[in-house]
Parts: structure tokens; C-alpha cells; sequence
DNA sequence: TCGATATTGATAACTGTTATCAATATAGTG
DNA sequence: CACTATATTGATAACAGTTATCAATATCGA
């Protein structure tokens, strides 16, 4: 059964690339989280098992990661850049509260289909596609329910 | 009949802020683009006109435009910040050919009213979306229906 | 006209990311 | 196992896009 570490190792051998301890470690860090990191919660993480990995290497790791299709990179409305898992894990899309960030994953199949006509109407081949919901959730909009922007 | 000039005076004045001139080039410049711009393709046609307006004063207009939701921001794949006029316009997502990077805009009545059932099963108030579907447009798959890649 | 204060342009500072480079590690070969 | 070509590393400089600082100036209500 392949499994992510494999995977990257095929994935740099092929490309006559190294496998080396730090994106051992990389890999390993990235793959506990569950949903999406962003590159300063990597970093400090890394950094209390091994603070002489330097922050290039985390860059050139995660580039490496989303070139073999094991991460996936999404810009949120903020604008900071997290990576997510992306081997063994279905597609979703997010719903995102505005106030609070927390992010709930859905997916949709007739949205899904939709897209696909929407593409096909216009002469596109779909590769992929990002959608994000952005919204209050229940928690923010009873804690304020009296503050007039929510 | 309301129009983005009056509309942008009215909120400066709220907040105790000032029309000026360099303001008011801003929003004409903004508005004499049809779909996205972003602020290099902006500043470029400011300096035509005015070489004296600094680039400080373009950032500070533009965030006063998405402010007062004359403007809305989106982060594109490639990680460049575009603008979008907003006012007595449309909803509409995005559909970006990832080979030349030509957008097409489009709306489907379907695909909203399910992220509105998604929204209200997870107790989220939806307040916007974006959907970016991406792909090879017709023209790029045909002028290159031999790579590998399309 | 006057004056409080918002605005401006120039530029320094800052943030997140990438390039550079000399020292070092990897992995195939003999 | 030793050797060697070359990929990788960490430190740090460089870079791009954006924001903060500040003294000079413009706005606008009184």
C-alpha cells in the first residue's frame, strides 16, 4: 500500500532528486496536521524539534510537496498562504466564517456537476476548481447577536 | 440617480474623510476598467495622466473603495491582488484558463441556491462566495493539442 | 479668511518569499 | 567501502508588494 512517504520518494527519484532527513521531516510535520497549515505554524513547530532547519528549506519542501501532488496550496481572502493534504483525501470545498475563521469542509455533487456544463458551455476542459462560502457561523452570531455588522 | 462618484463623496463625508483630487482620478481610472484590474495595471495608467500621484495614495484609495464596497478584492492563484468594480454590477465567478490566464465570468442560479442549503445546514448566515473554476480554454487546447500537460 | 486636521508624496520599513553561495550530504559507481 | 558528481543545506542578501512615517500642503466647515 503506498503511502505519502513512498510517494515522495518515487517522486524525487524520478525528478533525480534527494531524499534527505529534513524533508523526511518536512513530510512528517505537514502530514500531522489534519486540515490546512500555514507556513508559520509549520515553522514553529519544526523549529522545537529542530531549530537548525532553516526557512528556505521549509519553502523549497513545500513547493517540492505540492509539485507531487501531496499538498495543495490555497490563498485565503486574508491573503496568507496555507498548504493542505492532499493524498488520500477527497476533493471539498470551505465554508468559512468571516469572524471567528473557523472552516468547515463540504462538497456538493450537482455543484460539481454544474461546473462541469459551465466549463463545457464555454469550451473549457476542467482541471480543478476552488470554492469558498463566507458567512457568520452560529457560534459568532449568537455570542453578538446584537453587533450591527453580523 | 446615485452613481459611484456620489456614492464615494457620501461615505468620505461620513467618516469624516476628504474628496480630493488625487481621489477622484483614482475612482475615474478604476471605473474606466471593465472586469479586474490590479494595481500595477492601474498605476501605470495614473502615471499616463498624473506622474505626480504616489503609490502610497493609490493603496490608500483603493482600500478606501473596498471600504465602502465600490471595490472588492480577490487573491488570484498566482498570488496577484485584483480589483473589482462593484457597484450596480453583478455577482459572478470566475472561470480561468490556467494555460494563457483568460477569465470568463458567469453565473448559475443553481449552484447559489445549494451553497445557500449548504450554508443553512452547517447554521452559517451566507454572506459571499467565490468559485474559481479552472482549465484549458479552447483556443489553448487547440493551438497545443500536442503537450502533455493540457 | 482662518484653522483644525485630513491628505499627500517620498521614502523607510516591513512581510513573505526567493535567489545566492560556500560547505556538506547523498547516492550511484567502481 | 571509497570516490565523485551533483543535489541540498542554512545563512543571509535580495526582492516584490504593501504599509507606516513624516513634514509640507490641501480641504472644508465656521
Amino acid at each position: 500500500m503506498l503511502n505519502e512517504f513512498d510517494l515522495f520518494k518515487d517522486f524525487l527519484h524520478q525528478q533525480n532528486l534527494r531524499w534527505t532527513p529534513q524533508r523526511k521531516m518536512i513530510l512528517e510535520i505537514f502530514l500531522s496536521f489534519e486540515g490546512h497549515v500555514d507556513i508559520e505554524t509549520l515553522h514553529k513547530k519544526i523549529r522545537a524539534k529542530d531549530p537548525s532547519l532553516g526557512i528556505a528549506t521549509l519553502y523549497r519542501t513545500l513547493k517540492l510537496l505540492v509539485d507531487c501532488e501531496l499538498a495543495e496550496t490555497h490563498t485565503f481572502q486574508n491573503g496568507r498562504k496555507t498548504y493542505e493534504r492532499m493524498f488520500h483525501v477527497r476533493h471539498h470545498d470551505h465554508l468559512i466564517c468571516t469572524h471567528c475563521e473557523k472552516t468547515i469542509e463540504f462538497e456538493h455533487p450537482l455543484i460539481e456537476k454544474y461546473q462541469v456544463e459551465i466549463c463545457e458551455a464555454h469550451g473549457f476542459t476542467l482541471k480543478s476548481h476552488k470554492m469558498e462560502l463566507f458567512g457568520i457561523c452560529n457560534n459568532c452570531r449568537m455570542k453578538n447577536n446584537n453587533l450591527p455588522f453580523l
